[in-house]
DNA sequence: GCATTCTTTGTAAACGTTTACAAGAATTTT
DNA sequence: AAAATTCTTGTAAACGTTTACAAAGAATGC
């Protein structure tokens, strides 16, 4: 058994001062003498003392930590936003707690649980859907978005998903290709809406028109490129290109169609979106759209560190620039 | 603005009890008579009162947090483990707090910090190299280790390496290769180390040789499984098959190889290790052992709480079972 | 009907900090 | 040299809970 943990008090004692002084020996040090700062610190490292850290949060009336709200923490794309968000909140002392929305029963009842819990100083919200929630009773702690967002409602982050379906789509015409499909995300999702928009304008911008069953459905995943791949192979009149909401679904079309026998990119061009790491390491590498999603990361992390700080309840949004990153999954249409 | 958030006072008065009264209902309803119970309920619901966890934390003396320390968020392999944990976890009104070790300066001393810090009440550590710090100094806080480990140091939830090697091994030896190479992690590495002895202990039982240039060093990484593949292409006794330490490094060293214009499984069968969900879209799928990462996670997260309510050091190890998945990246050798 | 036990409630003391306020000492101003 | 200012420290009151202890009331046993 190791003895008891050092409280202040036993600090204060050793040095032979008051816990007032020690404590802002640790905290204010500008307002202590040099003599005493240098025998109090003596004697925290004689003690061994370690700030307890529930004890200042009750008495500073904070948490020191925030929350993450995912959908689905299983899902990869999220954890390199993670890291970024972590990054900054640990050189802050503060700390990341994280919650997945969807494992539990109501994903609502979850997230509003988490609004009035008391266990976070603010709140990142990944999951699109659950915004109106949140607007709807009045909230008492800092609430953004990032990644997805809702129009008009909450601060966010967000990659710039427009530009992004544009590069796309402008890659794709270079190349001469015409007969352009898109592979959707989940209908409704902000992020899936806002690419297959640009998307379309931007096809009319070049005077191409949209075949509608060249929309193919999916949900972002793999499984839902793999569907695809094989509606794509069951048409007669197909698209020759690609674009994916997603890169897990353009991965997914791309190993079921090789499955299925047909080539990329001899018999069709697939674009995708987000630059995953396995994006770069199928056969052809995946021409894709990056997301910066450290960075991201990072962003939401000061964004809400700042409304903290100003106990407010709204902020700035921010856009992050994408980046186009050209590999082999696209070349001329067969003629 | 909000007004004021309840405390247990607000509630006490509104229900004209005492404040013991009131969190006697809400901790242990068993020990308050039916009538008060009710009115108590009741004034909780009219203020709107919640429980403040930090307070509720300081009084006894815990802080409802563990921590997990990975060592680096971004690696997709860690997700599905955390969400076991987290949806234990949540489950008894624990907070999931989620550190990176790698991302700071120096991985030995976050890893102190976060023992110290009296911010959790367990810890769960996945990085092996880093379990040795542990023991150095006396812990008053549980840790446990999951997916690698330290021989004879902390309670650990891990895979059976060995059994999946030997699996890996058997399968490739009944399609008839002889000649079977190996993709190694970090040397040093648990995992590894693991794999790899199950590996040539397994070809020995099958009376077959281990040739030491086809032991080809990686870290686990997908371009280490790219670096693989350029040696293995570039080498003229080449082994007609090859056991990955790492899916990510399958995944690396097929698609290199098929950038490089070879066939899988026609000249090479690979086999990986992890189950990850990109496996099953490749061409070929891929055929590999399956780590249950998720029930990793929950029993992880189910031997920490009950140390946690033991208050104890030590716990008992365990190991999951994996599970041998065949597709198609294994094939005959070519005669 | 009195002694015993069981239920239910309240009082008050923690838990370990931070910080407003006050006060004494040291320094500067006049 | 007195007055005014600045520095440095201590005292004590929070922060919002939980829980040991005591007490009062109700139920039970004889």
């Amino acid at each position: 058994m190791d003895k008891k943990i050092a409280t202040i008090q036993d600090v204060a004692r050793a040095a032979g001062v008051s816990i007032a002084t020690v404590s802002r020996t640790l905290s204010k040090p500008s307002v202590v003498s040099k003599a005493t700062q240098t025998s109090v610190l003596q004697a925290v490292a004689d003690t061994g003392y370690r700030i307890n850290t529930t004890a200042s949060n009750l008495r500073r009336q904070r948490t020191g930590s925030i929350i993450a709200l995912v959908p689905n923490l299983a899902n990869p794309f999220f954890s390199q936003i993670l890291a970024g968000l972590s990054s900054v909140l640990t050189q802050v002392g503060f700390g990341l707690l994280i919650a997945d929305t969807q494992s539990g029963t109501d994903p609502d009842e979850r997230l509003a649980h988490y609004l009035a819990s008391g266990m976070a100083d603010g709140l990142i919200l990944f999951d699109g859907t659950l915004s109106r929630k949140v607007l709807d009773q009045p909230r008492r702690l800092p609430v953004i978005m990032a990644c997805e967002w809702m129009p008009g409602s909450l601060p966010s982050i967000t990659a710039d998903n427009r530009a992004g379906a544009e590069l796309a789509v402008n890659h794709l015409v270079e190349y001469g290709h015409h007969d352009i499909g898109y592979i959707a995300g989940p209908v409704g999702n902000v992020l899936n809406i806002a690419r297959q928009d640009a998307f379309v304008e931007s096809l009319t911008k070049h005077s191409l028109s949209v075949q509608p069953d060249w929309i193919y459905e999916g949900d972002f995943s793999m499984d839902a490129g793999a569907a695809a791949a094989r509606r794509w192979m069951a048409m007669t009149n197909r698209p020759t290109a690609l674009f994916c909401a997603s890169d897990e679904m353009a991965v997914g079309f791309i190993g079921e169609v090789q499955n299925l026998g047909a080539k990329v990119p001899d018999d069709v061009s697939v674009v995708g979106f987000d630059n995953i790491e396995v994006g770069q390491h199928i056969t052809p590498a995946l021409t894709t759209i990056r997301q910066p999603r450290k960075r991201i990361g990072e962003r939401a992390a000061h964004l809400l560190l700042d409304m903290i700080s100003a106990s407010s309840t709204s902020g700035p949004s921010e856009v992050v620039d994408i980046e186009f990153i050209s590999r082999a999954s696209v070349a001329r249409p067969a003629t």
